[in-house]
RNA sequence: GUGAAUGUAGCUCAGUAGGUUAGAGCAUCAGAUUGUGAUUCUGAGGGUCGCGGGUUCGAGUCCCGUCUUUCACCCCA
């Protein structure tokens, strides 16, 4: 017999961790819902017509296909299995995939019901997506993504929101230090262009997005290897670097520099900028001309959010997409404005951050110890009454030393312990113990519900 | 997908230039203690040394392959 293992890049979460996860989630769903967003679910599989030429070469490499039911063998293209073209054969063995990201299919979704919704949409969906990607720190082959996504409007409202759901989701969080990065596809374009990287705009991104990480120079580098290079190069580099303090004198100068992309993307910004003011969320937004994430179908604002201090790299990404729905034969275009908070990733950003409390209010509260059958009888009569009351509690099942139960509960993590003896049964006062801190008192039953509640 | 490192008890790790029966701490279980845990004492159980092959009289130790985990690249939550 072999030892069970996991598949690569996935886990399992015990009780604690998922204690822990159920609380963010709650959290991230509380934040959504409040600002009205609504639930959706789709299948874990999609066709694969559906995830394919969304993600770029790249993400079409990391889906994880599906080989269909039955002998596939088959209905295999034989001709390409002979000529060695796996992509072929690949495509006639597998018809089904699992999801990369829950924005497409949302896209997917609106437009199969575009009739059925009341536009502008907004929803919410919480489920794990899966990428055949290579683990490491912060990266899973499966992991939840909590996405919030707004279609059938331009208005930049939803961009403000977006900003306001961030900050106050990481607030709840009790995370302090985090930056908001915030830029704009068009204004992406604009330096592209100003750059000379015409044609060459996803190389460009890619090698400007390292700039915090690799610096100016190794950037300058890069871009040289790719064929970008030459005193404009080097102007738009110094132009991304130089940061103002303020946010506002910079979108001024930036747009009597830029064409018509880039003043797009600026006119944006401004608004929203203007839109949030001076309401929370607006402190911790950065306006980073580096940040040139975005999977290929973002189009308008783009955000990405990091954790100071924490290496697990972004917790949180999203951006507007104007074309989405057309990819799927809508012939209305629908812009669509979303937010992923990676909860994975955030996880264990609070983790190392110290921030998950050790007072757990998920779990039993309180175990109910006994001696004997007839005060186990006692307690169970007691357990059942303090539900009623809405804690959450257990009685040992067993009868066993009151050393056993005791350790049971402190292995358990749990806060308080009952003890039901002859004494208590008779007096009808009750002994709770305060694991914690060792201190033990005598309550009525009435005022116990109180006092670990 | 490319390049590296790692793997010994449930956990953290020792293990000497290949040499008898592979060790420690913590944890677990039982008892000192028939109404008090996280502190003390005593004892017990627990290991195909990731897996498969090779070199050797002999491999935890050396070589090859494979898997896992981790790190960097690519890309991303």
């Amino acid at each position: 017999m072999e030892k069970p293992t996991l598949p690569k890049g996935t886990r399992d979460f015990g009780p604690v961790q998922m204690n822990r996860r159920l609380k963010l989630l709650d959290t991230i769903r509380s934040v959504f819902r409040t600002y009205g967003f609504q639930p959706l679910e789709t299948p874990a599989m999609e066709n694969l017509s559906t995830l394919t030429g969304k993600y770029g070469e790249e993400g079409d490499q990391l889906l994880f296909r599906i080989l269909n039911s039955g002998d596939f063998l088959k209905d295999a293209n034989q001709e390409a299995l002979t000529n060695g073209d796996f992509k072929k054969v690949s495509a006639s063995i597998s018809e089904k995939g699992l999801r990369y990201d829950l924005t497409v299919p949302f896209a997917r979704y609106v437009v199969m019901n575009q009739h059925e919704l009341a536009m502008p949409f907004r929803r919410y969906q919480i489920q794990p997506v899966w990428r055949a990607d290579r683990p490491q720190k912060g990266r899973y082959r499966e992991f939840y993504q909590c996405d919030a996504d707004a279609v059938g409007t331009d208005s930049l409202i939803c961009e403000a929101e977006i900003v306001q759901m961030i900050h106050l989701a990481f607030t709840k969080l009790g995370v302090k230090d985090f930056k908001i990065r915030i830029n704009h596809r068009g204004i992406l374009s604009a330096l592209a262009a100003m750059a000379g990287a015409e044609g060459k705009e996803g190389q460009f991104f890619v090698a400007l997005d390292k700039l915090d990480k690799i610096g100016t120079e190794k950037v300058l580098g890069e871009l040289a290897e790719r064929g970008i290079s030459g005193p404009q190069t080097q102007k738009v580099m110094e132009l991304i670097i130089a940061k103002p303090g303020n946010a506002v004198d910079l979108f001024n100068k930036l747009q009597e520099i830029f064409n018509d992309e880039g003043k797009r993307g600026i006119n944006d910004l401004k608004e929203v900028y203007r839109l949030l003011g001076d309401h929370a969320g607006s402190g911790s937004l950065v306006f980073d001309l580096s940040l040139a994430r975005g999977l290929s179908y973002y189009t308008g604002c783009i955000f990405e959010v990091t954790i100071s201090n924490v290496a697990v790299g972004s917790v949180c990404g999203g951006g507007r997409y104007d074309n989405l729905t057309m990819a799927f034969g809508s012939k209305e275009k629908l812009s669509g404005v979303g937010i992923s908070f990676g909860i994975d990733r955030i996880y264990d950003a609070l983790e190392e951050l110290g921030l998950f409390g050790t007072d757990d209010h998920y779990g039993t509260r309180v175990l109910i110890c006994h001696f004997d059958e007839r005060t186990r009888d006692f307690a169970f009569g007691l357990v059942t009454q303090l539900r009623s009351a809405g804690i959450a509690c257990e009685v040992y099942p067993d009868v066993a030393k009151l050393k056993k139960q005791l350790d049971y509960a402190n292995r358990r993590g749990l806060p308080f312990v009952l003890i039901v003896g002859e004494e208590e049964m008779t007096s009808g006062k009750l002994t709770l113990k305060d694991l914690r801190s060792g201190t033990q008192q005598t309550l009525p039953v009435e005022l116990i519900a109180q006092t670990i509640g």
